[in-house]
DNA sequence: CAGTGCGGAGAACGTACGTTCTCCGCATCT
DNA sequence: AGATGCGGAGAACGTACGTTCTCCGCACTG
């Protein structure tokens, strides 16, 4: 029982983690995550109870994931400024997904953050995450201001971001590798 | 007549930005345009003949108070280097406003841009016009690439806008005018 | 003064959505 | 076999929205 919960919950999930990323949080009903799920709606609405519910959920694990991924991309190098680089590596992986749609948090930040203080907080926790990894890394490989270089380094990944999402394209993410090649000389420079 | 016309499309158009602006294009109802408005919801029917039609008045409208701001701060320095500089100082002021949120053609295309061709050109138009206006300061300014140069900047300063949304504060801007000052010193080296 | 047409206020219509309710089959227990 | 309760399908309900329609007052024409 608890075992078909949890695999209906990840039906559930999956199914709206696509239409929500794909469409947007508002433009998609209950019922089309119900069809898509081929869970019953009654179901649906115990698995969780609002549909603002699922989009916290839905949140949680594109967070979980985007973490997931990331790491992956840094732990295959060793070298610090590799490791520092190879973000810029998983943004271009990423951004070349055929259902590509920039970051889940600043789209729906931009839906419903003046109106949802939960996904407003979820977006900010979110990015404060990617921050202190980036911090991590920055203070791994020597830099002077890890802070400083943390903030330049997000800059460039939310820039590439969106402007992949907007332009279709995976070069954006080239030229923010190019870029942070460009601020690490500088930054780490001693 | 007309010139009751085209200051009624004013003031809906006041409202309409305000509202899509700060809400989010979907959440806002023609109702609540014509409330704000003081127009009739015929009259803005007549106006606007749809929704549609108001929301792209609306990102055209921004397109050129963007634009305008942009200019402005540009044309108060001489120097190719400052004028380069300037944008972020553009930024910093713009994201210090109160009822700031971020670029309004990022949002719309979150919330939009899969379903609405139009939305998702009219991003794009208003990205490249950015990405044209750096690649001319950038070859005034002597870069050996002008067009990499520029796109660096766009990715920090795409990054500054919306780093500034979800943390509320200006301070990405001040970072990313750090980070360009940087680049520029490899960029306009000779 | 009677007639005419335009503009405003808001009711009305059709649709879509979030959520709940009804009905019914079916598996389980005695 | 009869009773019981859970799950599925989808109807139903209340609300909100985009858009259109109705009604009415009022300014202007003859």
């Amino acid at each position: 029982m608890a075992i078909d919960t949890a695999a209906a919950k990840q039906q559930v999930l999956d199914a709206a983690d696509a239409l929500f990323y794909e469409r947007g949080v508002q433009a998609v009903g209950m019922d089309a995550i119900r069809t898509a799920s081929g869970v019953s709606l009654k179901r649906l609405y115990q698995l969780f109870p609002s549909k603002d519910v699922l989009i916290e959920a839905y949140l949680d694990r594109r967070n979980i994931l985007w973490e997931t991924m990331l790491n992956e991309h840094v732990e295959a190098k060793t070298d610090p400024r590799d490791r520092i680089l190879a973000v810029f590596d998983f943004l271009y992986d990423w951004s070349q997904q055929r259902d590509y749609r920039g970051c889940a948090f600043i789209n729906a930040f931009g839906e419903l953050g003046s109106v949802s203080p939960r996904v407003a907080e979820l977006a900010l926790q979110h990015k404060e995450g990617f921050r202190q990894a980036l911090i991590g890394l920055a203070k791994a490989a020597g830099a002077e201001d890890p802070d400083r270089l943390a903030d330049h380094l997000i800059l460039l990944s939310e820039g590439a971001i969106t402007r992949s999402a907007i332009s279709g394209g995976s070069d954006p993410a080239l030229r923010a590798r190019e870029a942070a090649s460009l601020i690490l000389d500088a930054s780490l420079r001693h």
